[in-house]
DNA sequence: GTGATTTTGTTCTCCTGTTCACAAACTCCT
DNA sequence: AGGAGTTTGTGAACAGGAGAACAAAATCAC
């Protein structure tokens, strides 16, 4: 019996791919939903926009999930990307912070059919408490701890303004979640085992107008 | 006369140091309204959430702005990068999509408060024609080409359903726009000439899902 | 069964980006 | 003025990721 691909040691998965492997689990759902059951390395790698060679080498790290002179079959490697990802499990997850951005990210769907459940909603705003957007009411921030323990959430999403951030971050991680996602324009302070990722709605646009920018001074002709 | 700081020729900033411009522009603001008047790179680096060599070395590319033995001085290291960024234009924008996140982004003062002015919002759905959001009325999906000829606008966002992103982004660029920020789940396929950039706002929640699985199946003590 | 063809998995090389470490340059104190 | 103490700017080593190229392994035609 040989050692198949069970996954016993820690493979180490780069970084850089790991962050890949949510575009390739998106374009494996479009082609599947498309009525594609086999592809090549070729084809995915233009459905998710990158160089087939690097595609290639991140499906290396997870196992050999193809077959050579075939392809990968759609369904199976998306199941196994999901599995890897984390995908497959339920991920109970709380926003705080219910303005225009925590409304949006309630009612954004790639959350849930992603495995996110969002099981609460909180906001500092008495006014906002009861109110009910996607199908959750709005409840208060001093709710958070209870929350936490009984749906045993692990993830947190801050969508409130800045001057807040600190602090909401600051209760989630007493409260017991240990990966925040921070919407807001600040950077957050957290201990050492607490995972934060930052999304700046406004930093790609800063990027695009320094390249047009760019442009623009570079053929004055 | 030397030649001093002026930049005739095109100093190749890396693209990892032009990502993280934005962020230093972000805690330089921060600290200007603090009543900060100088910092060291140590001081910046912590309010940015970098190391202070590599954030010496990303304004090392920019020119020499800060003073040995002193630091920098908030205010015109500010002034310098958003100058450098082209934050110190006005950029019109048009946002094509007024859903929860159309409304977001409109609303939005991160983007105004960065040079980026909402020239329109625009949307398929009749329904929402003559709606006001933000100050601005939402007007029909087929002004696109007027409005980006009247305001001059060469920058785009993409806040619809990924099944009318690609559409959108052809007719955007047909229309004469250069740079797209698409926040649609689907990768997008323009010409070469223009610069496309991605906000997937379910990627980073599957990056610290993946993290969180990690960690569990790591430590099973 | 054998050879031609396709496509994966992987090795090797190159390049970009990060970090260290230190000389240069400035201020402050005496 | 001169020395002590700071802090920047940068050269050099290091790490990590990207892409080319190819061997291994599968299918297909006959």
């Amino acid at each position: 019996m040989t050692a198949r691909t069970s996954n016993d040691t820690a493979r180490e998965i780069p970084e850089a791919t790991v962050a890949r492997l949510p575009v390739y689990l998106r374009a494996l759902s479009t082609l599947s939903e498309a009525g594609t059951t086999v592809c090549s390395s070729e084809d995915l790698a233009a459905a998710a926009g990158v160089n087939s060679a690097k595609l290639r080498k991140d499906l290396s790290y997870l196992g050999s999930y193809g077959t050579r002179g075939v392809g990968y079959d759609v369904d199976y490697l998306r199941y196994q990307i999901a599995r890897e990802m984390g995908a497959t499990r339920d991920w109970p997850v709380v926003i705080v912070g219910i303005g225009n951005l925590g409304h949006a990210l309630a009612n954004y769907s790639g959350f849930r059919s992603r495995g996110f459940r969002v099981v609460a909603l909180l906001d500092a705003d008495g006014q906002r408490h009861g109110e009910v957007v996607a199908g959750v009411v709005v409840r208060a921030f001093d709710d958070l701890r209870s929350i936490v323990r009984e749906h045993g959430v692990a993830i947190g999403v801050i969508a409130t303004p800045a001057a807040a951030a600190q602090d909401v971050a600051d209760q989630m991680v007493d409260a017991g979640i240990t990966s925040i996602l921070n919407f807001a324009p600040t950077v957050l302070s957290v201990g050492p085992h607490v995972a934060v990722s930052k999304v700046d709605l406004s930093k790609e646009l800063q990027v695009l107008a320094y390249h047009e920018q760019r442009k623009a001074t570079q053929e004055p002709a």
